[in-house]
DNA sequence: GTCGAAATTATGTATATACATATTAGGGCG
DNA sequence: CGCCCTAATATGTATATACATAATTTCGAC
């Protein structure tokens, strides 16, 4: 990571995405020049640029030579690489990255439980719910299932220290995985998770993950429509 | 961005990226320390150390003070997604395909057409508008620009027969796509095309290709939420 | 007035330098 | 042998500085 934790460059980058993301710095607003925010944070040129050419990267301002640095549309551009790890997402961003884990449960699989996860036998399933923030805005609503006959360790894990995702990364091979991608409108579960209207848009992307054939998790991932944007880039495979 | 086109901390960046991606260099391998790197480019460690704090935050490496910098085991997972289509999305649901071509206009790009295409210089652009439909409900909305300096020979289609994708297909090769998927409420533009109410959710998907460096076309596709939904299957790959 | 050259300005990249901090290695001592 | 202190080392952050580059603006020649 180029910035520790209280680095000024850091606590820089944060301010501006977060007047940004806020809406306090609409899209085509002029932010201060690297000179006046030098002044503003007492610091040197090189550290304001370094925050600011970061911004720029991800997407956040454009940077036009002799004319200043401006809010970019939204979704004009985001970030590059397909990261799928919540945290990097977040703090590609410069936003402070936090999860809180909002439910856990252990259950006999349900008939839902059991058409989500893909299986065919009941058994015990983890249900886990977590919500992601960017600074202090909710980012993401997680919603897991966890099947306990392929990962009975899960029982031992109390996702309060790490989130779901990294602990089956670190516990879990799996050899094959399925995403679903659609659009919704936010219901009051999700809107109250995510603090936004009831009927807003969402990015929903819901997964499944196999090992050697045997369901090990599906989760739910929701986004608010403004915060998420995936990119994917690819060549040809025939032709 | 923090690099300009050719600049030595854009070189070292990649030429490490590079090896990471090829596998010469695989995860846990400890890669040159940063005086290393410096002596082998010439140039100063704050250049080095700028290309490798990127690299720490994008996810390629992890760094750690007294060891140097470590090569990291594949911590997310890149999309193959599969974009099929439209017609045979539809054909696939069993009503039957139709489309019609809403609107066609040549004209000089403008600053929001090169922008979306990725072009630098001005240029005669094609922009149509399609809608697809299945049975007789509109399944999506098609905006497109082509650029003409890649596709001359689209001004002499009218896209009245064939639509501009399998048109394109048939005509110019491509080496390189990208694609955003997002959520949006619907606008009066897209409500009405879809009709569906405005602030309804929707999905939209959009595609940028190339043929060698070359913007081809720039195309964004809408479609009402509860219409559509893209699957993915995700193998695990460096992120 | 219009065109084009020159000055101005903000960003882009790079250097040398300094000190802070985390982690490991090694040495002295009980 | 284990423990603590110290030294060594690689990275982390910040500064001042320099020159390059792109985009405007100014201004003089015509």
């Amino acid at each position: 990571m180029t910035a520790e934790p209280g680095s000024l460059h850091q606590r820089i980058l944060s301010d501006i995405s977060e007047k940004i993301l806020s809406g306090v710095w609409a899209p085509g607003h002029r932010i201060p020049f690297e000179h006046e925010l030098t002044a503003e944070y007492n610091c040197s040129r090189m550290t304001v640029n370094k925050a600011l050419s970061q911004l720029a990267k991800a997407g956040l301002i454009e940077r036009r030579r002799r004319s200043g640095s401006f809010v970019r549309r939204p979704h004009s551009q985001a970030a590059i690489l397909e990261i799928h790890d919540i945290r990097t997402e977040v703090e590609a961003t410069g936003l402070p990255y936090h999860f809180e884990r909002v439910s856990r449960h252990k259950r006999r699989s349900s008939a839902e439980d059991r058409e989500l996860l893909g299986l065919d036998a009941t058994g015990s399933v983890l249900a886990v719910e977590c919500r992601h923030f960017a600074g202090k805005r909710p980012f993401c609503q997680e919603k897991r299932l966890i099947n306990l006959s392929a990962v009975p360790e899960a029982e031992e894990e109390e996702f309060l220290e790490i989130s779901p995702n990294p602990w089956l990364v670190g516990h879990v091979p799996w050899n094959a995985a399925e995403h679903r991608i659609r659009a919704m409108a936010a219901d009051e579960d999700v809107a109250s998770a995510l603090d936004i209207g009831v009927g807003s848009p969402c990015l929903v992307v819901e997964r499944r993950t196999w090992n050697a054939e045997r369901p090990v998790t599906q989760v739910r991932f929701v986004y608010a429509a403004e915060s998420h944007e995936l990119v994917a880039r690819f060549a040809p495979s025939q032709g």
